[in-house]
DNA sequence: GAAACGTGGGT
DNA sequence: TACCCAAGTTT
């Protein structure tokens, strides 16, 4: 019955968010909404929602679907795994329980893409089951009212806040209290310039008081970015482009991209050329170079990317084609790309040019 | 368990 | 410009 619950649920009641996903129980839509809201905003998120409620009514519809058109249609909303995980819980509900979304948190939380928040989410907010979602909204507000120093990305901090998420959380509405808390962390206790000053809070947050609000919560690491060069070929011959698909271990699994040669400074089409890559590739094959463009660097979470593309005129396939996928332009649109190919294409005109 | 994994918006 | 952040999960 704490004070502090009843606050937030107050404020929900007059703040909270008018969501698609806020106007059902449904557990596959729920869960649905908390995988495309993973480190993503609503309303980057909101459209894609929509499209895949409306292409996968439910969850056998999505488990039908080829891996190829459910990234086609995550195309652009990054950390595509969510995407091949989302497809594979889909195929695991219809197998492990025969297309009726699983309810208890366990049997949730084992399918893929499912971690304890997202498992903690759907349970809650479709079954209304005890389980206290702790995110990033979470860890702030609670990192604020309760003034408490310790890092959140360490073992010990998520930990100690998964607990005091739990005593916090109301059980007798938990999906309401649960909604409560990430709206307000969202919208009142922001990360920057949070609204103190009607905080429907202020009495009990210790941060305020404490003039400490601005450092919570506390992060202790902080992962390094490093930079790759890309050198794509865009290579065409008889109306077809190569494409190829992105393999494990690298970024963008699964998408398709131009083939690339990597490396580990920015090259000239002269300097690539002549390197080993170019030349096992080409041997003596004939080609012309149409143009070079150098996109603008390319922003990861954790690489920065410097792409050139170097168009090339081939009247014959290298060998290297075999592991390639030879695609007429006007059928492009059917595969899953990222961004950075995106705007390539944007930048020539679409398909020709 | 630290690092990998996208993209876009805000300050 | 250069960070930080966003309803995290996987390896």
């Amino acid at each position: 019955m704490s004070e502090i619950a009843d606050k937030l649920i107050d404020w929900y009641g007059v703040n909270g968010r008018d969501l698609p996903w806020r106007r059902t129980r449904d557990p596959y839509r729920i869960w649905l909404s908390e995988v495309i809201l993973q480190q993503t905003r609503i309303a980057q998120g909101m459209d894609y929602y929509l499209r895949f409620v409306a292409r996968f009514p439910d969850v056998g519809a999505l488990a039908a679907a080829d891996e190829d058109e459910v990234l086609k249609l995550w195309q652009g909303l990054g950390y595509y795994s969510r995407a091949r995980n989302l497809h594979a819980a889909a195929r695991q509900v219809v197998e492990r329980y025969g297309g009726r979304f699983p309810a208890a948190y366990a049997d949730v939380r084992s399918l893929k893409g499912v971690g304890d928040y997202t498992a903690a989410a759907v349970c809650s907010i479709a079954y209304d089951a005890p389980c206290a979602v702790v995110d990033g909204n979470v860890y702030r507000v609670l990192s604020r009212l309760f003034d408490l120093d310790l890092a959140i990305d360490t073992a010990e901090g998520r930990k100690a806040f998964a607990a005091l998420a739990d005593e916090q959380l109301d059980r007798r509405r938990p999906a309401r209290y649960n909604q409560a808390i990430m709206d307000f962390g969202a919208l009142q206790c922001t990360p920057a310039n949070p609204s103190c000053n009607d905080c429907p809070l202020r009495d009990e947050c210790l941060s305020l008081a404490a003039g400490t609000v601005a450092e919570r919560p506390v992060k202790a690491g902080r992962t390094r970015i490093r930079p790759r060069y890309l050198n794509y070929l865009h290579l065409e011959c008889g109306g077809r482009i190569a494409l190829r698909r992105r393999p494990e271990g690298d970024i963008w699994q699964g998408l398709y991209d131009l083939p690339a040669i990597e490396s580990d400074r920015p090259l000239d089409f002269t300097e690539l050329a002549a390197a080993p890559p170019f030349r096992d590739m080409f041997g003596t094959l004939p080609y012309r170079l149409v143009r070079t463009i150098r996109m603008p660097k390319h922003q990861l979470s954790h690489q920065t990317l410097h792409a050139a593309y170097h168009r090339l005129a081939l009247d014959a396939w290298p060998s290297a084609a075999g592991g390639w996928t030879l695609v007429p332009y006007e059928q492009l649109e059917d595969y899953a790309i990222p961004r950075l190919l995106d705007r390539y294409f944007e930048r020539i005109g679409n398909s020709d040019s």
